[in-house]
RNA sequence: GUCCCUAUCGUCUAGAGGCCUAGGACAACACCCUUUCACGGUGUGAACCGGGGUUCGAAUCCCCGUGGGGACGCCA
């Protein structure tokens, strides 16, 4: 059997870390096998559904790096295969019209609440032998109902949860058309799936009780039943499911704040399925090690922390070409010129050990284009009257290497002189020195920092403030 | 309310009856490295929700509680 998985998002906002995770496991799932996945975008629900979202979850998802075989299949474009399968259905028996008014059911549940019972279709308009039907009503337009079986019950082995079996008597039958002729979710996604021949069906548990019902018309239609994996939900930081109030929730989300998505790819990898002890690893390995049997069963908690551990090890592994991109379109959007300082492959490399995001990369590397302000507290507490002598030693001494001299032992040589002859040690020298340079007493490095800024910058940036 | 799912360090998890005086990772803390800050290295503390069974033996299997989550739409 060729393993094909989809992914069926649909198109009401961002693509959310949720939906990443379940898009990712469903594509590791069908890669790893060497099957097919699919994108199909379900826009039924026509007043929530619009193309900017339906581009935005394209777009995160070849930032994530998730290709797809087939698709993207639009729901709204196999309305005529919808209506042919319901046309058939009725035909059969397997499903009927209902007339029962919308204020009517509400009515009913109304009634089922107060009785502290589960809200439920009563049946009034199932057709069984020997029963009169109510008298068919002149002013209502009827949807369609599939008429689910009244005994035994459905059960399947889910590849995450194990067995689940739920009884028919649970199941009420449920609205597989609108009066206006539109099919809805639970009727479109078994149609669908069975037509692209789905055989693994990965998707969030909030479907755990859809599944049974799907299962039942899936019989009805004489289809194959398509394998279940039901993935637990992806909660906050504090525990609460995740919100766009209070948390990151959109893939773009994680880009503005400077992650790298082989960062996401791993983290989300890690956050609900593992193999063994393996925390680091690339998408080619995760592939590799993919399957179902390690997939947590219990809903993950979001935690930040590690996935900025995560990013860091991605960023000290990347190669300066990319880094130095990423970092020119970060400074960019911050109004600064790329071009107008230091080599950004060279800075890059000074830098990539030290940061945790792309954003801290960007705002490490701003000193080398903006010259910094120096605040007056800044000043005082390292200025020093003695520090301002040590400087002014090593600016002469800076002043007379020539541009082919500047290098980083030179640079390193002349700061150790400078320290002997005015009898201070290293950082009496290198502290004030820092915050004359970059605003800011921490760098890298300092001799590799002056070589990188060059002697121009360098010996200005000095005499500004001696 | 009814039904379904779920429960190991703060967090992500390893664990498929004896390998578990429960392992790894993030975070925390300590020390080392160091011209600063990081990085890196070493180490420390930290968990099987509760109660009953089953078994020679249970984190692992079963039941009951409890906590958490989901579903109950002419939304998907």
């Amino acid at each position: 059997m060729t393993v094909r998985t989809r992914f069926a998002p649909s198109p009401t906002g961002y693509l959310h870390i949720g939906g990443a995770r379940t898009a990712l496991y469903a594509w590791a799932y069908a890669r790893h096998h060497g099957g097919q996945f699919v994108l199909r975008i379900e826009d039924t629900d026509v007043a929530r559904s619009t193309p900017e979202a339906v581009q935005a979850i394209l777009d995160g998802m070849r930032w994530l790096g998730l290709d797809h075989d087939e698709g993207p299949y639009y729901q709204m474009q196999r309305m005529d295969r919808y209506k042919e399968v319901i046309a058939r259905m009725l035909e059969a028996g397997t499903a009927y019209r209902c007339y029962t008014r919308k204020e009517e059911l509400e009515a009913l549940r109304a009634e089922q609440e107060a009785r502290k019972e589960k809200p439920r279709y009563d049946g009034r308009w199932r057709p069984e032998p020997g029963k009169t039907l109510p008298p068919m009503p002149a002013d209502v337009a009827p949807v369609i109902r599939f008429r689910n079986p009244d005994t035994g019950s459905v059960a399947w082995d889910d590849l995450v949860k194990g067995h689940i079996e739920i009884s028919n008597s649970e199941l009420d039958d449920f609205i597989i058309a609108r009066a206006d002729g539109t099919p809805t979710y639970n009727f479109c996604v078994v149609v669908d799936d069975w037509d692209m021949r789905i055989s693994h069906v990965i998707r969030g548990d909030d479907h755990v009780n859809n599944t049974p019902r799907q299962i039942n018309v899936l019989q009805a239609l004489g289809a194959t039943i398509p394998c279940y994996a039901h993935l637990s939900m992806i909660l906050g930081e504090d525990g609460q499911k995740l919100s766009k109030r209070r948390n990151a929730v959109a893939v773009t989300d994680f880009d503005d704040a400077g992650f790298l998505p082989e960062a996401i790819v791993n983290y989300l990898a890690r956050l609900g399925w593992s193999h063994g002890d393996e925390e680091f690893f690339s998408r080619e390995q995760f592939v590799e090690w993919f399957d179902l049997d390690h997939i947590t069963a219990s809903a993950a908690q979001f935690n930040t922390e590690k996935l900025d551990w995560l990013n860091q090890q991605y960023i000290k592994q990347a190669t300066s070409g990319y880094l130095a991109a990423e970092a020119a379109r970060r400074l960019a959007l911050r109004g600064i010129d790329p071009e107008a300082g230091p080599p950004l492959e060279q800075l890059v490399v000074l830098y990539k050990d030290r940061v945790t995001n792309l954003n801290e990369l960007a705002d490490a590397l701003t000193p080398f284009f903006v010259t910094p302000e120096l605040s007056a507290p800044m000043l005082d507490a390292h200025l020093t009257v003695d520090a301002r002598a040590s400087l002014r030693a090593l600016r002469d001494r800076l002043d007379r290497l020539v541009v082919a001299e500047w290098q980083k032992a030179a640079l390193g040589q002349a700061i150790k002189e400078t320290c002997i002859a005015q009898g201070v040690k290293m950082p009496q020298v290198a502290i004030p020195l820092r915050v004359v340079l970059l605003g800011q007493p921490q760098s890298p490095g300092i001799d590799a920092v002056l070589e990188v800024m060059g002697r121009d910058m360098v010996l200005a940036r000095l005499d500004r403030v001696l």
